[in-house]
DNA sequence: GTGTGGTAG
DNA sequence: CGTTCTACCACAC
C-alpha cells in the first residue's frame, strides 16, 4: 500500500521566537550584575529555569534544588512563583514585535515565546526588490513611509540554516520542469527576506527590551518552531529549500530534517500519543511492560521510524490514536505533523484571554481551615488578575483628551483614568482540587484521576468597584468557594490536596470588544498593566533567609509563602529571594500611586456604578454604557 | 453548560 | 515519570 504524503503548502513565512532561558533573563535585566553568575530560577523544590552560566556548571531545567545546590554551591537562587514578572515582560516582549506586523498575526505560546505570520510583509518587499542588484536591498517595514526599514543583503540568508549549505536548484534535482525550480528560487528568495527580518527583529528585541532570542524562520509554525533549535541561544535558523520532492525522493529538506527528530518532540504529539506510536512501531508485545522501571532502556522512535512504515498513513495513524475522547481527525493531523505539514494559523493578537488561572501546590492541605485561607489567597490572585487582564480604562470624554496623548505622569497619576469597564466578564467560577493519590488498605489504588472540579456561576459581585480585591475575595470564599470546595470534598476529613486551582472561564466579551475582536485596545491594555504594576510597593521584608529546603517543604501550606507576605489594602507586596537578598534590588520601582478602582474613597467621587456589571463612571456616561450590555453576543 | 483529559511551555 | 504554574482545545455527557 503506497500512501502519499499529504500536500504542501509553503506560500506564508513564519518566524519563531524562543526567548533565551527566559526567567532567568528576567531577573539578569533587572540586575545586570547576574548575567555573569550562575543563575536559577526556583519554584517550590524545583529550579525551573537558569542561565546559560549556570548549564556550564552542570545546571538544567527542572531540577531539584537540592540537587542544584549540591553540583553548583555557589548558584544565586531567586524565587520565582510569583509570576507577575515574567508575565509582564512577556506581555511587553510580544507586543513590541507585534507592532512589526501589518496582519496582526502573532501568537504568543507560553511566556517565552512567540510566532510571527510575516508573509504580508515578505511579499510586499519581493515586489519592490531590485533583481540586479539584490546586495543592497533596502527592507521595508512600513508600506506608508518609505524610509522605515533597514539595508540587507537579499542575495543570501542571515544566520545559520539548516542544512548548513544550500544546494542549488539543478543539484537540489527537484525536477526536472521548471516550475519547480522557480518554486525553488521564489521561495528560497522568500525566505532570505525572512532572514533577514528576523536578525532585524531579533537585534532590537535585544537593543530596546534586553532580551536575546533564538528563532526559526520557515513556512508553517511546526517547522519554524523546530528549526530554531538547531542552533541556540542567541542565534537562528532557517529551513533550506527545496521543501517537497517530485516522487517522495529524498531531495526534501523538510523530510531530511524532521526525520531525525524522536516522535516525541513533535509539537502536538505528547507523551501519550508518542507511547502509542512508539508501541506500535516497535511491535506491540515486545517493547511494552518494562515501562515503569525508567532509565537507559528508553527505546528511540523517530519520525522516519514512523513515516516509513509499512502501510503508515492518516488512517493507520487514526486507529492507533484512537480512544474515548480523541479528535477525529487526529490521524490526519498527526500524517502532517511527521511530513512537516502544519496548517494551523498563527492566531491573530486577541485583547483578552480565554481563562485565569492561578493554582498552588501543597505539600499537606488536609484540614478545611487550611483550605479555607488557601482559597482565600488565591481568590484575591485571581480578582487582581480579572481586574489587570480583564479591563480597560474609560476616559471621561469631558476632559476632552485622549489617553494615549497624555504624557506618562499624567497616566502614573491617575488623573486621566476615571474608571475601569470590562472587556469580558468569565461567566464561570471554576475550582479544581487535586488529591494526593492515597492507597488504599487492600493495595488497589483509587481511581487514577488527576484533577477534580466543581463550577458555578461567576458571582456578579466579583465584576464590581467600589469594594475592594480583599472584601470581594472573603465573599467569594464563603458564597462561593467553599460550597464548591465540600462539594468535591464532602468528608472533614480523609483527602489530602496537593494542588488548589481556581479557574475564571466562559468568557464572554463585553459588546464593543465583540465587534472589533481582535484588540483595538491591545496597546491600551498594556500600558495600562504598566501603570498597575506600579501600585504596589515592593520591599523586601525583614525575614531570615531559610537556607534548608526540607524547612519550607514541610512548612506545607505556608511554605515558601511564608517569606511573601501581601498585606493587601496597604498594597504591599514584599518579597524575599532565598539566598540572594543583597543582589536584587526590588525596591527600584516603587510607586504608590493608586488607580481609580483601589479606593472607595476615590470611586464614591465618580458618579454611579452599572448595575449590570458594576463598572463606575460618570453618570452621564452610563446611559451609553449600559446599552452596550443589550447587545447580543 | 459541566467535567475530564491531552497538548504546550 | 513528575516536580511548577499556567493556557487552550476538544470530547463525552
Amino acid at each position: 500500500m503506497q500512501i502519499t504524503a499529504p500536500m504542501r503548502d509553503d506560500g506564508r513565512i513564519i518566524i519563531h521566537f524562543d526567548y533565551d532561558c527566559f526567567y532567568a533573563a528576567v531577573f539578569e535585566r533587572e540586575d545586570p550584575k547576574l548575567k555573569s553568575l550562575p543563575l536559577a530560577v526556583q519554584q517550590k523544590q524545583i529550579i525551573v529555569t537558569c542561565n546559560y552560566e549556570a548549564r556550564r556548571r552542570g545546571l538544567y531545567k527542572l531540577q531539584l534544588v537540592r540537587e542544584a545546590r549540591k553540583r553548583c554551591p555557589d548558584v544565586i537562587i531567586v524565587l520565582g512563583e510569583d509570576l507577575t514578572r515574567f508575565r509582564n515582560a512577556s506581555k511587553d516582549n510580544y507586543n513590541f514585535l507585534r507592532s512589526y506586523t501589518w496582519s496582526n498575526k502573532v501568537e504568543r505560546l507560553g511566556f517565552d515565546e512567540v510566532f510571527m505570520d510575516v508573509t504580508d510583509v515578505i511579499d510586499y518587499n519581493v515586489g519592490l526588490l531590485n533583481y540586479n542588484d539584490l546586495v543592497t536591498s533596502f527592507f521595508h517595514l512600513d508600506r506608508n513611509d518609505p524610509t522605515i526599514g533597514f539595508h540587507c543583503d537579499a542575495s543570501r540568508v542571515f544566520g545559520r540554516t539548516f542544512p548548513k549549505h544550500l544546494e542549488s536548484c539543478e543539484t537540489a534535482a527537484v525536477s526536472i520542469t521548471n516550475t519547480s525550480c522557480n518554486d525553488f528560487e521564489d521561495l528560497l528568495l522568500r525566505l532570505r527576506l525572512g532572514s533577514h527580518l528576523a536578525e532585524h527583529l531579533r537585534h532590537q528585541l535585544e537593543e530596546q527590551k534586553g532580551y536575546t532570542s533564538t528563532v526559526g524562520i520557515s513556512t508553517n509554525k511546526l517547522l519554524s518552531k523546530l528549526v530554531g533549535n538547531v542552533n541556540k541561544p542567541k542565534n537562528q535558523t532557517t529551513l533550506l529549500p527545496p521543501y517537497s520532492s517530485p516522487q517522495g525522493g529524498a531531495a526534501s529538506n523538510v523530510t531530511n530534517f524532521i526525520d531525525d527528530h524522536d516522535i516525541g518532540k513533535i509539537p502536538g504529539i505528547g507523551f501519550k500519543m508518542a507511547h502509542k506510536i512508539r508501541n506500535y512501531v516497535l511491535g506491540r508485545p515486545a517493547a511494552f511492560d518494562a515501562g515503569l522501571v525508567y532509565g537507559p532502556t528508553k527505546e528511540n522512535v523517530k519520525v522516519r521510524d514512523v513515516r516509513t512504515l509499512d502501510g503508515m498513513g492518516p488512517e493507520l495513524l487514526g486507529r492507533l490514536l484512537a480512544g474515548p475522547g480523541v479528535p477525529k481527525d487526529l490521524g490526519e493531523k498527526v500524517w502532517g505533523l511527521i511530513n512537516g505539514v502544519d496548517v494551523t494559523q498563527v492566531a491573530k493578537a486577541k485583547a483578552v484571554p480565554q481563562q485565569i488561572s492561578i493554582e498552588d501546590s501543597y505539600i499537606k492541605l488536609d484540614e478545611v481551615s487550611q483550605a479555607k485561607k488557601e482559597l482565600g489567597m488565591l481568590a484575591r490572585s485571581l480578582v487582581k488578575r480579572m481586574r489587570m487582564d480583564l479591563t480597560s480604562p474609560i476616559e471621561d470624554d469631558n476632559l476632552g483628551r485622549d489617553l494615549e496623548e497624555d504624557d506618562e505622569d499624567q497616566v502614573q497619576t491617575g488623573s486621566a483614568v476615571t474608571s475601569l469597564r470590562w472587556m469580558a466578564h468569565p461567566k464561570t467560577l471554576r475550582l479544581s482540587t487535586r488529591p494526593r493519590l492515597a492507597l488504599n488498605p487492600d493495595g488497589t489504588r483509587s481511581r487514577t484521576f488527576n484533577r477534580i472540579s466543581k463550577s458555578t456561576n461567576m458571582p456578579t459581585f466579583v465584576f464590581g468597584f467600589t469594594q475592594g480585591v480583599d472584601v470581594i475575595a472573603d465573599k467569594m470564599v464563603e458564597e462561593t468557594l467553599l460550597p464548591l470546595f465540600h462539594k468535591l470534598h464532602p468528608e472533614k476529613s480523609g483527602w489530602n490536596l496537593s494542588l488548589v486551582n481556581l479557574c475564571a472561564t466562559n468568557m464572554s466579551p463585553t459588546a464593543s470588544d465583540a465587534k472589533d475582536g481582535a484588540g483595538r485596545d491591545i496597546g491600551r491594555m498594556f500600558k495600562k498593566q504598566d501603570d498597575m504594576l506600579r501600585e504596589w510597593k515592593v520591599e523586601d521584608v525583614d525575614i531570615a533567609p531559610s537556607d534548608e529546603d526540607e524547612n519550607d517543604q514541610q512548612k506545607g501550606i505556608n511554605g515558601l509563602d511564608a517569606g511573601k507576605t501581601v498585606v493587601g489594602q496597604e498594597h504591599t507586596l514584599a518579597l524575599t529571594s532565598v539566598g540572594s537578598e543583597d543582589l536584587l534590588d526590588f525596591t527600584q520601582e516603587t510607586l504608590q500611586e493608586d488607580v481609580a478602582w483601589d479606593s472607595d474613597d476615590d470611586t464614591q467621587n465618580l458618579g454611579e456604578s452599572c448595575r449590570i456589571c458594576g463598572a463606575v463612571m460618570p453618570s452621564y456616561a452610563m446611559l451609553a454604557h449600559e446599552r452596550f450590555h443589550d447587545l447580543p453576543d
